[in-house]
DNA sequence: TCTGGGGTCCTAGGACCC
DNA sequence: TCTGGGGTCCTAGGACCC
C-alpha cells in the first residue's frame, strides 16, 4: 500500500502559522514579481481565483472582499516541508518526497489499520507543526493520488459526493479497504479532468470521446487508449485499475537538469542587464549543481520577449553551449555570458531569461575520467587549476554562512543599479513575510 | 501598467550508418 | 517510368505535474 500525504494549500497554511490572523480570511501568495497568485486558500478558491491567474486581474477584491496577498517565501516554505517529510519518515522507513508539499508512503509490509495509522500522522503534523494535511491510501500511487483527492473534497465541500460518506472519507481516505461498487461510485463522481496524469489537452479529447468520469476512463480499452492517446494514459489506467506500474523506487535521484529562470522586474532593453541577469542565474545554478555534487557537460541559456505585450517585437533566442565537464561558477558564468551576448539584440523589451545545465553527471565519476582524458590531451601532466574545486568550495561556505550573494562572480554585481540599491531585473517581492525559521535576524519576537 | 519557476517523460522526425 | 531497408542516436517540442 501507498499513501500520499500532502500539506493544503501549503504556501497558505505556513503563512498562517506564523499570522494566525490570516485563519477564515481569503488569502493568495503570488510569485517572484507578485505576478500570479501560485497558491491559494479555500476561501480565496471560494472568491474564483484561479491557479496560476495574474494578480492584476484579482487585485480589487483586496478592498471588495478582504483579499490578502502575499509574496512567495520559499525559504520558509522550504524548511516547513522538511519538517514535515521528517514526522512522515516516523511512519515508514520508505517515505520519497514528490513535490515541496507531498510526499509517498510506502506501507509495503506494514500490518494493522492504515487508516487509523494515518489519521495519527496527521494529527502530529497538526500539532508539531500547525499543519493541516490529507492523506490518500491505496496499492498504487495513481490510486492513493485519487483518494487523497476524494479525501480533500469530502472535507471542503461534503455535499459532492455526499454528507455519509464524506464524514468517513474527509481527510483521510483508504480506497484500498472500500467495496468495489463504493469505489465505482467515487469514480463515477471524479470528474476525468481530476486524476495524476491528465492534464488539460487529454482531458479534452477524453471528454470529446465520451469519456467524462474516473469510472469511464477505467472502463475503456487499454489498447485503444494506447493507440488513441500514449503509454502515459496506459499505465495510468493500469494503475487505475489497482495494478501498480510505478513503485516508489523510481523515484528521481540526482537532478537531470538545473533551470535557474526569472522574469525581470522591469523591462531589460541593454546588453549590460542581460549579462548581468545571466550571470547571476548561471551562478546559481552552479551553487545547484556542486550541491548536489555534480557536473554539467552543456549549459543552454535563452532570452525572451514579453509574449503578453502583443505591440511589442518578439525575440526569443536559445543557444546550447557543450562544456568539458565542470561545476566551477567562473567556468560556467562565462559560457553563459558568452552566449548571452550572441543572442541578444538591440531594440527588445527583454522580460526573461534563464540559464539550464543540462547533461549531468556525478562530480567524482567524471572527475576521473576528466583526469584521464586530460593526460592524454597533456601529457605533460599539467591540470587545468581552474576546476581546482577549493576555491567553489570557499564561495559556498562563505555564502551559507553569511547568506547568499556575500561572495559573487564580478559580472554579476550590480552595474545598473538604480535609487533603490537593485538591479533594473531583479525581482519584486514586496509582500514577503519573515524567514521565521531559518534566519537569525528574522526570528519571530514575543514580548 | 500588470501574466511563475521549477521539473519529468514521451514522441516524432531527421541525421547518420551499414 | 522505376531509385533499399533497417537500425541507432539526437533534438525539439509537447504534455504533464506542482
Amino acid at each position: 500500500m501507498f499513501a500520499l500525504v500532502d500539506v493544503n494549500n501549503m504556501y497558505c497554511s505556513v503563512e498562517r502559522v506564523f499570522n494566525p490572523r490570516l485563519e477564515g480570511r481569503p488569502l493568495v501568495v503570488l510569485s517572484s514579481n507578485d505576478g500570479a497568485c501560485i497558491a491559494r486558500s479555500n476561501e480565496a478558491k471560494a472568491l474564483g481565483v484561479q491557479m496560476a491567474q495574474p494578480w492584476f486581474q484579482v487585485r480589487g477584491l483586496q478592498k471588495s472582499h478582504g483579499l490578502v496577498a502575499l509574496s512567495a517565501n520559499f525559504e520558509l516554505y522550504a524548511d516547513m516541508s522538511a519538517r514535515m517529510m521528517a514526522i512522515a519518515s516516523r511512519y515508514s522507513p520508505q517515505v520519497v518526497p514528490y513535490s515541496i508539499d507531498e510526499a509517498f508512503i510506502d506501507f509495503t509490509g506494514v500490518r494493522g489499520d492504515l487508516t487509523a495509522v494515518c489519521r495519527h500522522l496527521r494529527a502530529t503534523v497538526l500539532q508539531e507543526l500547525g499543519l493541516p494535511t490529507s492523506v490518500g491510501i491505496a496499492p498504487t500511487k495513481t490510486l492513493a493520488k485519487l483518494a487523497n483527492h476524494i479525501a480533500k473534497t469530502c472535507d471542503r465541500q461534503p455535499s459532492h459526493y455526499g454528507d455519509a460518506v464524506s464524514r468517513r472519507l474527509a481527510q483521510v481516505c483508504h480506497a484500498g479497504v472500500l467495496s468495489a461498487p463504493e469505489l465505482n461510485a467515487l469514480m463515477a463522481a471524479t470528474e476525468v479532468g481530476d486524476v495524476w496524469g491528465v492534464g488539460r489537452k487529454t482531458a479534452d479529447r477524453l471528454r470529446a470521446g465520451g469519456v467524462a468520469s474516473v469510472l469511464d476512463l477505467v472502463r475503456t480499452d487499454v489498447p485503444t487508449l494506447r493507440r488513441q492517446f500514449s503509454v502515459v494514459l496506459e499505465k495510468t489506467v493500469v494503475e487505475l485499475r489497482g495494478t501498480p506500474c510505478a513503485g516508489v523506487e523510481d523515484a528521481p535521484m540526482a537532478r537531470q537538469q538545473i533551470l535557474v529562470s526569472r522574469s525581470f522586474g522591469e523591462a531589460v532593453t541593454q546588453l549590460d542587464g542581460i549579462v548581468e541577469a545571466v550571470s547571476e542565474f548561471a551562478s546559481r545554478a552552479a551553487e545547484r549543481l556542486r550541491s548536489q555534487g555534480s557536473v554539467a557537460g552543456a549549459l543552454q541559456v535563452f532570452i525572451r520577449t514579453s509574449p503578453f505585450r502583443q505591440n511589442d517585437r518578439q525575440h526569443s533566442p536559445s543557444a546550447v553551449l557543450p562544456l568539458r565537464p565542470t561545476a566551477d561558477s567562473r567556468r560556467i558564468v562565462s559560457a553563459a555570458c558568452e552566449a548571452a551576448r550572441a543572442l541578444f539584440r538591440p531594440g527588445f523589451n527583454y522580460a526573461k531569461a534563464g540559464v539550464m545545465l543540462l547533461d549531468l553527471h556525478d562530480a567524482e565519476q567524471a572527475g576521473r575520467q576528466g583526469e584521464l582524458a586530460l593526460q592524454a590531451a597533456e601529457p605533460d601532466g599539467a591540470a587545468p587549476s581552474a576546476d581546482r574545486p577549493a576555491l567553489m568550495q570557499a564561495m559556498d561556505s562563505l555564502n551559507r554562512r553569511f547568506g547568499r550573494g556575500a561572495v559573487r562572480m564580478g559580472s554579476a554585481t550590480s552595474a545598473l543599479a538604480n535609487d533603490a540599491g537593485t538591479a533594473a531585473w531583479s525581482v519584486r517581492q514586496d509582500r514577503r513575510t519573515p524567514r521565521y525559521t531559518t534566519r537569525w535576524d528574522e526570528l519571530r519576537l514575543v514580548h
